[in-house]
DNA sequence: GGTCCTTTGAAGCTT
DNA sequence: AAGCTTCAAAGGACC
């Protein structure tokens, strides 16, 4: 339901601008301008359509959104004779992932049913023309979650279209986009993956196949992994770590304004103070109770330097203390957001940084935890180049 | 539909 | 500097 409702929305692109452009106001004639600029690696403004670039970083320029078409597919949907024969590359790309498609018979039979096979919902983030350059391998381990394909494939769609743009505002035609401008201000751009998440990220879904644990919860997963965490060594961890500095580097070339203080601030998750079960203690601290030479007694809380759980549920204090907190950080980042520019445009000139001067992923040597568990995919995911 | 659970690491605020 | 909180992901359970 909501794919149909998003495709719907691709198509009111071009109906908004015709509708709204005779009465624009001075600021709705801005972002009307920024719509133009956004479409210009693509249309030349007379309808011709404009050869994609080369660059072997392109697939990260078209990040995936369910239901929602990026400029490649519109382009695609609008110079369906121009484009017959890039969809043909496409359409090798693609047959992988449709075992026993029959050979198409015409380049227009192989331009509509790789056009089909793009603009499906079911297709998802496999299907190589969302993310991906024609004929280029697709990782097995692809994020399911298209938010989590789009942070990962590089966060933008072609000319600037940020994240927010993709799948959380249905635009209805009441929509206006004044609203829509407060919508995408109002957008949370999300931390970037430490190196345990990216161990996870990779891990989960194997250990979830595995008879042991298939019929666990998420949580059980997670404690399992943890323990799997902890048990390899700084050696085997570095890969991890090595992704996570590189995701960072890249969200902070994408957001350079953002803060993990401002993403807290415009959190949409609001989780209230989680209430603990407290065992029974003395109220001291591990450190204070056991000493720094028995720190094997120690609470897992407070050999990681956090809050001892034998002395949480201190509650008041800390529970006011956290709220004000809350409320002085949201209170700052209301006034920021007045005048801040909205995150996630970017020109021309930072995209080519973005994808052609990114550090390369060092080579990394897959470990073997178990055998379920490699490094497989995210040599894949970080081998960009076919 | 929102929250919780459960993990680790990073960031940033408070003391 | 140390301590503390929150949030990143995941998906089933629960309200």
């Amino acid at each position: 339901m909501a794919d149909e409702t998003d495709e719907v929305k691709v198509f009111r692109v071009h109906d908004e601008d015709e509708s709204d452009a005779p009465s624009l106001a001075d600021d709705k004639k801005d972002v009307a301008l920024e719509e133009e600029m956004e479409c210009k690696p693509f249309f030349d403004g007379k309808g011709a359509f404009q050869p994609l670039p080369a660059s072997p970083a392109f697939g990260s320029m078209f990040p995936y959104s369910p239901g929602v078409m990026n400029p490649f597919q519109i382009a695609l949907m609008s110079q369906a004779a121009t484009a017959a024969s890039m969809a043909a590359n496409a359409y090798i790309a693609l047959s992988p992932h449709f075992p026993g498609l029959p050979m198409p018979s015409s380049p227009l039979d192989m331009y509509t049913r790789a056009l089909v096979a793009a603009a499906s919902p079911l297709a998802g983030p496999k299907v190589g023309m969302m993310g991906g350059m024609p004929g280029m391998p697709l990782p097995s381990a692809y994020p399911p979650n298209p938010l989590a394909h789009m942070q990962m494939m590089g966060g933008y769609g072609m000319g600037g279209m940020a994240p927010s743009t993709s799948t959380s505002t249905p635009h209805t035609p009441n929509t206006t986009k004044r609203k829509r401008i407060k919508e995408e201000k109002e957008e949370h751009i999300k931390k970037p993956k430490n190196a345990y998440f990216w161990f996870m990220d990779e891990n989960r879904k194997k250990l979830m196949i595995e008879d042991e644990w298939k019929d666990k919860q998420s949580a059980d997963l997670n404690k399992e992994l943890g323990q799997r965490w902890q048990s390899m060594n700084e050696q085997e961890k570095q890969p991890y770590f090595e992704l996570a500095k590189k995701d960072k580097d890249e969200h902070n070339i994408k957001y350079p304004n953002w803060s993990a203080r401002e993403n807290y601030a415009n959190s949409i998750k609001r989780k209230k103070k989680k209430d603990r079960t407290v065992e029974p203690g003395d109220g001291k601290k591990c450190r204070a109770r056991f000493g720094m030479t028995e720190q094997d007694k120690w609470c897992k809380h407070c050999l990681r330097k956090k809050k001892c759980m034998y002395v949480r549920g201190g509650g008041a204090d800390d529970e006011e203390r956290a709220s004000s907190h809350s409320a002085q950080r949201a209170t700052d980042s209301e006034s920021d957001l007045d005048d801040e520019p909205i995150h996630g445009t970017l020109d021309d000139d930072t995209k080519m940084v973005l994808t052609t001067n990114l550090p390369a992923i060092p080579t990394i040597t897959p470990m073997p935890l178990t055998p379920s568990f490699s490094l497989n995919s995210l040599l894949h995911r970080q081998l960009t180049l076919p």
